[in-house]
DNA sequence: CCCTGATTCGC
DNA sequence: GCGAATCAGG
C-alpha cells in the first residue's frame, strides 16, 4: 500500500482526532503502526493534544535538538477522544430482572443481562457480573488474547469488537463466552 | 506482557 | 520517502 493523498488525509484526520498509531494503521489497513508513525513524523504532525514521551534518546545517538513538544498554532481542535478505555461496570446481579442502567456502549450488554436473567432464573444465586465495555477494536487489532465478540453493524464504520481479555482458551472474554456457550445439556445441574 | 510514540537507518 | 527494528516509557 502506498500513501495516496486520500490515505494521507485519513491519517491526518484520525491522528488529529487522537487515535493511536496502531488504531489508525488498523483503519487504513495495509500498513503497520510503525508506518503510520513514520508518516506522521515525515508530515510533521507530531504532538497532538497531549503527546506523551519526548525524552531524548540517551544511547548511541546524540539527542535530537528537541524542537518538538511545542505545538504552535493549536486551533481549538476537538479534545482528545474520551474513548472509553478498558473499564468495567460492576453490577450486583439483580434478584429481579430490572437492569435499567444505560451508560453509552454498555447499554447493549446491559440488555443481555436482563435477558439471561429472565431466561435463566434458576442459575447462579447472586454472583457479581462483570460486564466489559468494548475496547472498540477493529478486525486488524484483534490478537489471540482479545475478545472477538462483534458489536454493531458490520456494514457500519462503527463496527468493532469487544476486545477484552479473552485468555488463551477462548476467543471471547469471560462475559461473552457465557453468552456464546450457553449451557444446553448441562442446564440440569443439580445443586 | 500489553500498549504508546520516537528515532534511526538501510532500502 | 518508506517502514522495520529498536528504543524509551506507561
Amino acid at each position: 500500500m502506498s500513501w495516496t493523498d486520500e490515505r494521507v488525509e485519513v491519517l491526518k484526520k484520525l491522528w488529529s482526532e487522537g487515535l493511536s498509531a496502531s488504531q489508525i494503521a488498523a483503519q487504513l489497513g495495509g500498513v503497520s503502526r510503525n508506518a503510520v508513525i513514520g508518516k506522521v513524523h515525515r508530515l510533521k504532525l507530531s504532538g497532538r493534544g497531549k503527546t506523551t514521551t519526548a525524552a531524548p534518546r540517551s544511547k548511541k545517538v546524540a539527542p535530537a535538538p528537541s524542537v518538538t513538544a511545542s505545538a504552535p498554532p493549536r486551533p481549538a481542535t476537538p479534545p482528545v477522544t474520551p474513548a472509553a478505555t478498558a473499564a468495567h461496570i460492576h453490577v450486583q446481579a439483580p434478584v429481579r430482572p430490572t437492569v435499567t442502567k444505560t451508560v453509552g456502549a454498555a447499554a447493549l450488554q446491559m440488555e443481555y443481562v436482563a435477558d439471561t436473567a429472565i431466561a435463566e432464573p434458576v442459575m447462579k444465586p447472586a454472583s457479581d457480573v462483570v460486564i466489559p465495555i468494548s475496547r472498540k477494536l477493529t478486525l486488524l487489532q484483534l490478537t489471540e488474547r482479545t475478545c472477538k465478540w462483534p458489536l454493531g453493524d458490520p456494514l457500519s464504520e462503527e463496527f468493532h469488537f469487544c476486545g477484552h481479555e479473552s485468555g488463551e482458551s477462548s476467543p471471547y472474554c469471560a462475559y461473552h463466552a457465557k453468552l456464546a456457550y450457553q449451557p444446553s445439556s448441562e442446564r440440569r445441574r443439580a445443586r
